[in-house]
DNA sequence: GTAAATTATACAACTAGACAAATGATAGAA
DNA sequence: TTCTATCATTTGTCTAGTTGTATAATTTAC
C-alpha cells in the first residue's frame, strides 16, 4: 500500500512544519521518542526521517540534547570571505549579505610560547591575552577563532573584549584605528571532535585554517590570530588588485 | 566507525595545553563550568575528561577549590600542527602546474561550460585547451592543477605546452610576458580517491583548493586554473607587503 | 523466496538540572 | 588580631531524559 516509504512521508511532514514556521530556527523538535509516538511508528523510522532532514541541512542533532532547526530552506551558498590587508569579520559578512554575530567562548591570560612570541615580536614568557570566539553568519557557525594580544600593550583587554565582543571595536577603544594584516598562512586540516561540535560539522570534515598577524601603522604586531573555517560554508577570496578594497 | 568521544578530544586538548605549558605545575585549571562553556559541552562531559587526566596523574581535583596541574606531562609529545613546508604564495603560483619538476598528466581540448566561460569572459561552448599537471617539491607531490586556456587566443597551445611543460614558458612563446592574478578563491575539500592517488595522501584527507584567474596586461583573462594542494604539506602564505609582484 | 523496510530491544554517550559538600573570601564582632 | 558567620564558587553525586549505535526479529513489497 504505502508506495512511499513511511519515513519519507514523515520527513516531508516535518519539512513542511519547519517551512511553515511551526518550528522556528534554533528551536528544538520534539524528542525522537515523542515524534515516534505521535506518528505511531518506531523510533528508528523517525530517525530515518530526521537523518534525511539532517542531510539536507534543515536540522542539526545534538546528542543528549535534542534535534534543532538550523534553517528554513536548504542549500545556502558559500559565503565569500575576502582576505585583504584590512580584514574585519563583521564587515566581510555584511558585504556577503549575512548577518554577523559572535559567541564569546573564553578570555584567558597566560604567557607566550616561542611561536607566539616570535609572531608578536615580544619576549617568550611575556603575558598574553587570548580570546577564543565563535563567529556566526545568519546563525550558522562559520569560524572558530583564537586571537592573542600582547598584554603590556592592551592591559585591560579582557574586560573590554568581554563587553564589545569584537576585536575591531576593542582596538578602537584602545585608540588603534589603523591596522593591517602583515601576513596570512592558509592550511587545510581535519575537524577534531570539539571543533566539529562548535562548527556543527562532522568530525574529520575539511577545515580551512588561517594563521595571521595584524600590525599597527608602525608595523608593530598587535594581534596573532588563528582561525578555523568550516570548509563547506566559506570560501576565502583574494582579490589581488593592488588596491585596498576598503571602506 | 566509532567517532572519537567528545570527552576524549577534550582530554587531549587539555593534555596538550598542559604539555605546552599553558597551565604550569600547580596552576588551577578553569572551573568545570568554564571549561564546559568554552568547549561547548555539558559539565559532565568535561568531568569525564578531567577524570581521565586525573587517572593519568596529570591533575588532581580539590572539592570546592578547583582542579590543579600535578605534573608536566612528558609522554604524548603531541605534535602541534605539522604545517609542513612553508611555500610562499608566489612560489606556489609559479609551481602550480608550471614547475619544471612538474609532471604532465594530460592536455585536452573541449568546449567551455558556463563557469569556465564566465571566468575567461568567453562564449559558452568556445574551445578550451586544458592542461592537467602535477607539481612536486623534493619528490613529494604538492599540488594537482588544471589550467584552462581560451583556444582562440592560444591555438597551438597543446603542442607548445607539451614541449615546454611550463605555462610560463608557453605564455612567453605566445608573446605574453606580463600577466597577473585577478582573483583567487580558497576552499577546503576532502580528497577523492584519484586525487589521493596523485597527491599520495589518504582518501578523505583535507585538501586546499584554489581557483583563480590570470589576466594579461589589458585585463583580459588568459588562464582559469584550479589547484588542489595537499593540506598537510602545504601552507599558502600571503605577504601583504606593499604589492610588489615578483621578487 | 528474497530483499528492503520497519519494528523491537539494549546499551553507550551526552545533556539537563538539582542538590550536597568543601573551599575561599569578606565582613563584622569580640 | 582573632574568631565567627555568611556567601559565592567549585567539585561530587544523583536522577532523568535524549541522541547514537549495534543486533536481531518481523513485516512488507516484488
Amino acid at each position: 500500500m504505502a508506495r512511499t516509504a513511511i519515513w519519507k512521508s514523515i520527513a516531508e511532514s516535518l519539512e513542511g512544519d519547519i517551512a511553515r514556521g511551526r518550528y522556528a530556527i534554533g528551536a528544538k523538535l520534539p524528542s525522537e521518542a515523542q515524534l515516534a509516538a505521535t506518528f505511531g511508528v518506531n523510533r528508528h523510522t523517525v530517525r530515518r526521517a530526521l537523518s534525511d532532514l539532517s542531510d539536507q541541512g534543515l536540522v542539526h542533532p545534538r546528542r543528549g540534547a535534542g534535534v534543532f532547526v538550523s534553517t528554513q530552506c536548504e542549500g545556502a551558498p558559500k559565503a565569500d570571505y575576502p582576505l585583504g590587508k584590512r580584514v574585519s569579520f563583521r564587515q566581510n559578512l555584511r558585504a556577503a549579505g549575512r548577518a554577523p554575530s559572535g559567541e564569546q567562548l573564553a578570555v584567558t591570560t597566560r604567557r607566550a610560547d616561542a611561536k607566539e612570541a616570535e609572531a608578536l615580536k615580544i619576549e617568550v614568557g611575556a603575558l598574553l591575552h587570548i580570546n577564543d570566539s565563535l563567529s556566526l553568519g545568519d546563525g550558522e557557525p562559520l569560524s572558530l577563532a583564537r586571537s592573542c594580544f600582547p598584554a603590556d600593550r592592551f592591559p585591560t583587554l579582557p574586560e573590554v573584549i568581554r563587553e564589545t565582543g569584537s576585536v575591531t571595536e576593542t582596538f578602537l577603544l584602545f585608540g588603534l584605528t589603523v591596522y593591517t594584516r602583515a601576513w596570512t598562512r592558509i592550511t587545510a586540516t581535519s575537524a577534531t571532535a570539539t571543533q566539529a561540535l562548535h562548527l556543527r560539522v562532522n568530525e574529520g570534515d575539511p577545515l580551512l585554517r588561517t594563521v595571521s598577524v595584524n600590525v599597527d601603522a608602525e608595523g608593530q604586531p598587535v594581534e596573532y590570530g588563528s582561525s578555523y573555517f568550516a570548509g563547506a560554508r566559506i570560501a576565502l577570496t583574494l582579490d589581488s588588485a593592488p588596491d585596498d578594497h576598503n571602506a
